[in-house]
DNA sequence: GGCGAAGTGGTACGGGTGTGCCAAATTTTA
DNA sequence: TAAAATTTGGCACACCCGTACCACTTCGCC
């Protein structure tokens, strides 16, 4: 059922909370703690903000969470799962070639903060983890959508093209037509009559 | 002389110093933040690290910049600039098929650091600017070494995997040999004998 | 020389931060 | 029901931040 099979199994620290409000709550932290990181990245991200605009005490934040670290990277595990979700759903509606369009429609702040994160990764191993996920889930829905194994050299070499495009729209907010074209040159690429990447297999 | 045509005009806000102690000052501050930002994130580069470090008095941060925001924003445009030169040298030298090498000499905070407020950028037009510059650059780099003009496709869809590889190893610190063979089919289809920019193979 | 501008540096203010503390309220268990 | 565990929320501590202020020194120039 469940379409994600490496779940956090239980984040340490912080209190999981036993009764229901509690689950209630520490859910609503961190979806709060999201829409902030979208909202005015992660330095907005702070125990006050997060519980003022939750409707909660200050208290609650670090009743839930161990940690600011901890809260930020719950929310980046959530963000990226939720993203993940987004993404495979759209693209199995409307194909790779429509990625563009849903870029274009999503909602520019999220992805910003999702990038700020998974930058920010790159000095914490904890977060690390959680960007790999990031890059294998990417790549993993376009290996699905083109019927190849994730570990072929197409999938990966059309996920860099994605993924780079994908950054540059979303920070540097140019007109999209030139990515459309590079996306469609990239997809011909990988799906076209070449045989020539033949896999790693591994 | 200069081969940096489009150079920061006069950075507006601060003081600009007349004298040449204070223009040495403001620079030490600045290769300062630099080695900061690569520290420690760009919540590392405060007025008072920055100037502490640098050997100079808190007040020296506000006497030459205008503010943090300004600090940070020469800070990146110095990034980008040395950066980009660092890497045309390379590859002037090395050819583009030693980019992972260079990539893997390279010190990796700073390309973090350089990363960081790229991302960053997205919330600030300022930022954007220098961003923008960053990716042009990079971009006219690969044209250059291949001879091709900046606005092929080929040129493009190769600066979308080189760039894609390069985060993602700053950040996930993944083994490089993947890299280096996606690196390789991406040059193949940019240099190969596909004429595909415009008229479609065969 | 002297004098105005440029540069210097010590200090202070107001504000926001993460987090620890603890008595009260609430829920679960016995 | 009573007792125990969990949850709550108000508060305060210590710290660091950006920046303004201002007496002081040094420099460029007439």
């Amino acid at each position: 059922m469940n379409p994600h099979p490496h779940q956090d199994p239980a984040p340490p620290g912080g209190h999981t909370p036993a009764q229901a409000r509690g689950r209630r709550r520490r859910a609503a932290l961190l979806d709060t703690a999201v829409t902030l990181l979208a909202e005015g990245g992660f330095a907005a991200v702070t125990h006050r903000a997060v519980a003022t605009r939750a409707g909660l005490p200050l208290a609650a934040t670090t009743y839930y969470f161990a940690s600011r670290d901890q809260l930020l990277a719950e929310a980046f595990a959530q963000l990226v799962q939720t993203e993940l979700a987004t993404t495979r759903a759209w693209i199995t509606r409307h194909g790779l070639t429509a990625l563009p369009d849903q870029i274009a429609a999503a909602d520019r702040r999220r992805q910003l903060g999702l990038w700020e994160l998974y930058v920010h990764a790159g000095r914490d191993p904890v977060l690390q983890h959680i960007a790999r996920r990031w890059t294998d889930g990417c790549v993993r829905i376009i290996a699905e959508t083109l019927g190849l194994p994730a570990t072929d050299t197409r999938v990966r070499l059309l996920y860099t093209t994605v993924s780079a495009l994908w950054l540059e729209h979303v920070v540097e907010q140019r007109p999209l037509d030139q990515a459309r074209t590079l996306l469609t040159h990239a997809l011909h690429h990988a799906t076209g009559p070449h045989p020539p990447a033949t896999g790693d297999t591994r």
